[in-house]
DNA sequence: AGAATAAAAGACATGTTTATCTTAATTTAT
DNA sequence: ATAAATTAAGATAAACATGTCTTTTATTCT
């Protein structure tokens, strides 16, 4: 569905989100630790995230990558987009290079219809209402 | 969401039962041409789904590639979890190890819905059933 | 029997994603 | 200023998916 790299970059924003007002910067170390996630590719998402002003981060001591005010209201979809593209959102189920009702795959209404709901889904969901849940305690972002 | 491999697999059962009853065999070659894949990767395919008995082939003169009325009856799930294996059904929305209710991720309850209805389409849905929209034109399998 | 046809099998090649390593640049603290 | 910490950037590597090519095997037709 989605790929590793915007999995871990989901799951890494929305710990940044947790950590969003104690004023302390997270290290690439602390943060794929918080997340299971491989140490370098992680940075190399949280380095492109950062480039697309997605999330902040500062050099040097103390320094680290962290998430504004602003930033923790993005939806899901932003970040899906940012780093998988729109294929996921939009393309056919079973590969057709266009997918429409006037060309329609053999399980195009189905299809569509879940593909429309986890649109729907990325849509909804801000960055800033499931790290609630997760301070809560209700959901986990490390295995 | 499947491979490219299980998505030229599915469009190309649901061609070969379009042809069930005419008592000619596909080659390769007619196949990959009538639902727009690469031809030595859809033989590669056949190839596997043969050897698992979801399809039939003969050699020689006059030979390719059918399915008979039992493998007409089969389900979509039963190709996909010949080619992409289960995790496609089961795995976690963001990536961690194990999906369930007792240590979710933060987007468990919607996702693992729409991935239900995912596997629930896939459950439905027979190969034969899908041939006879395909032979009525309500649907494609080429581009 | 021999020739032709077509799948089966296996080796090979390319491309993409995932992952790691090394060096550079920037910031902070001393 | 200097040293230390930490991200940024770029090169490299490994794994996997995708795609192609060549040889072998089985079948049919003459
Ligand atoms: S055409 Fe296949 S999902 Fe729409
Ligand atoms: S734990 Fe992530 S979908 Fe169930």
């Amino acid at each position: 569905m989605l790929s590793n790299a915007c999995k871990y970059a989901i799951r890494a924003l929305i710990y940044l989100a947790t950590r969003m007002n104690d004023g302390v910067k997270v290290s690439i170390r602390e943060l794929s630790a918080e997340i299971d996630s491989p140490e370098p590719f992680t940075a190399k998402i949280m380095q492109s995230l950062s480039k697309q002003e997605i999330i902040s981060s500062v050099k040097g001591p103390h320094g680290g990558f962290y998430i504004d005010e602003k930033q923790a209201e993005i939806r899901l979809i932003e970040i899906v987009k940012a780093i998988d593209g729109t294929q996921v959102l939009t393309g056919c189920g079973l590969g057709l290079k266009n997918c429409s009702e006037t060309h329609p795959c053999p399980i195009h209404s189905e299809f569509s219809a879940i593909r429309d709901g986890f649109s729907h889904l990325l849509n909804e969901k801000t960055i800033q209402e499931l790290a609630i849940e997760l301070i809560a305690g209700h959901s986990k972002v490390k295995n």
